[in-house]
RNA sequence: GCACAGGUGGGUGAGUGGUUAAAGCCAGCAGACUGUAAAUCUGCCCCUCCUAGCGAGGUACGAAGGUUCGAAUCCUUCCCUGUGCACCA
């Protein structure tokens, strides 16, 4: 194990990007013994299964942990197959459906691999909280539950806010806090790692701790990271989010969408640009340049360099430039789903007035007719054909540069791929 | 178990028998504008079909039945939530 740094210097790095740290004097002692004894502090950071995307906010707290790797000490990521099985109840009208066995494990491999996006797969400890749950007895549960009260529980201000208004509060939720704060006592951690939204958890994890006799853990929480609208929590269900999976000109162009306030957080929080230069930088930088700065940052770590400067020169023809970018995202849709009428070749030598033919088709004698909604619809750039139709109406569509006004396209055989733009977004079809 | 209060579209929240795919607001989408954005203005915002039209049909107000020419609106049963009471060998 190499030497650790200098406390100052850890904490330093550690601080920030933190929304608080519980307590800094303790974190402090914890990093001094470490330094002096060579030992690693055991850092954790727990997360359910349950939506096997990451996006952009889980990698806040991810990047913390991974600046606690960096220093040399132990990740210990856990997923909590357990907590997940039990299944999260937030969701108001449908119980989820526990998880299987099956998708949680499929969950957990997803996971891993998401998250050695940002993590060292060399130095990361995974640990799953199934373990030592599995075996957890109905005389160690009571136990467990006999270490809190209900009033203290309702103390949380979720649970406190719901019990005033009159809301549902299900027994497995109350359990919740505690079972996930006695995985740190089961991993004897020394920090707990999680967002500001998991402060009563984490802090419930150190009384835990000290009521089963080990030292207290200290508790760091990282902001939660807005979404693209710059006001909800980033979340896939609200549909404001940036999945780390996304192709690099989807992922540029959602982070070009934010607005000039939010990038400085977006700065802050998902990138390594030290604070001196982004004060620099909200003072000189045209706002345009800096955005596309952070863009290419972002995109370059969850796909490359290169990759990055491609997105950036694509987004440029398409939004700037209105031009067709170099790298599309391909789509391929079945000529059978979005015939209109008998699928027969008809002559567009002259074709009726409610069917668009492309300009390098106006020579040709026949072709087949496809319902341009439906295209929408199937080519996911229309939620239906119903959606599709009101774009068109609203003359978001164009194919191949040329704007769609007709419900209707004459597409000759053999096909050719076309590139389909329905509003924002821009894909590249082929009709199979 | 009993009583009372509730369950409306992604979210809020109107609507108590009939110009209603269901007000308003928020979110979302599209167009104009722009520096990508923000702000603003305009249109849209269940699904399907087509002759693409202020077209036709089908679904929709917890569920299922019923009353009625006609129900989100009335009745019955059921489900769910909350509160109070009761029960607690």
């Amino acid at each position: 194990m190499p030497t650790l740094a200098p406390v100052d210097e850890q904490l330093t790095y550690l601080k920030k990007g933190a929304a608080e740290i519980i307590r800094e004097s303790e974190l402090r002692s914890k990093l001094e013994k470490s330094r002096a004894t060579g030992r690693p502090l055991r850092v954790k950071l727990g997360m359910d299964p349950t939506a096997p995307d990451l996006h952009l906010g889980h990698t806040v707290v991810l990047r913390k942990l991974k600046h606690f790797q960096d220093l040399g000490h132990t990740a210990i990521f856990l997923i909590g197959d357990f907590t997940g099985m039990i299944g999260d109840p937030t969701g108001r009208s449908a119980t989820r459906p526990p998880l299987t066995a099956e998708q949680i494990e499929q969950n957990a491999e997803t996971y891993k691999a998401q998250v050695f996006t940002i993590l060292d797969p060399q130095k990361t400890v995974i640990d799953f909280n199934r373990r030592w749950f599995a075996k957890f007895t109905a005389d160690d549960f009571v136990r467990l539950t006999a270490q809190y009260t209900v009033s203290q529980m309702l103390e949380r201000e979720d649970f406190h806010k719901r019990f005033e208004a009159e809301k549902p509060i299900a027994m497995h939720e109350l359990l919740y806090p505690l079972v996930q704060g006695y995985d740190s006592v089961a991993l004897a951690a020394d920090v707990e790692l999680g967002g500001t939204d998991q402060k009563f958890n984490l802090l419930l994890g150190r009384e835990l701790q000290r009521s089963y006799g080990q030292e207290s853990q200290v508790v760091l929480t990282t902001p939660i990271l807005e979404g693209l609208d710059g006001v909800q929590k980033m979340s896939k269900s609200l549909n404001n989010a940036i999945g780390i999976h996304e192709p690099p000109l989807e992922m540029y162009g959602k982070i070009m969408s934010i607005s000039d306030q939010m990038m400085w957080r977006y700065y802050e929080l998902l990138t390594d640009v030290q604070v001196a230069e982004i004060e620099k930088m909200k003072r000189e930088a045209h706002p345009m340049d800096a955005k596309k700065g952070l863009a290419r940052h972002i995109v370059a770590d969850f796909h490359s360099a290169e990759m990055a400067t491609q997105a950036g020169e694509d987004w440029a023809k398409q939004y700037q430039k209105d031009e067709t970018p170099d790298v599309l995202e391909h789509v391929t849709v079945p000529m059978a789903r979005i015939l209109a009428g008998s699928g027969e070749p008809v002559a567009i030598k002259t074709p009726p007035a409610d069917v668009l033919v492309l300009t390098p088709d106006r020579g040709l004698d026949t072709a087949v007719l496809v319902r341009v909604d439906k295209l929408l619809a199937e080519a996911s750039l229309a939620e239906s054909a119903s959606d599709g139709g009101r774009k068109i109406k609203q003359k978001a569509v164009e194919i191949d540069g040329q704007p769609v006004d007709k419900p209707k396209l004459a597409v000759p055989r053999p096909t050719r791929p076309l590139v389909v733009r329905a509003g924002r977004s821009m894909k590249r079809v082929v009709i199979a």
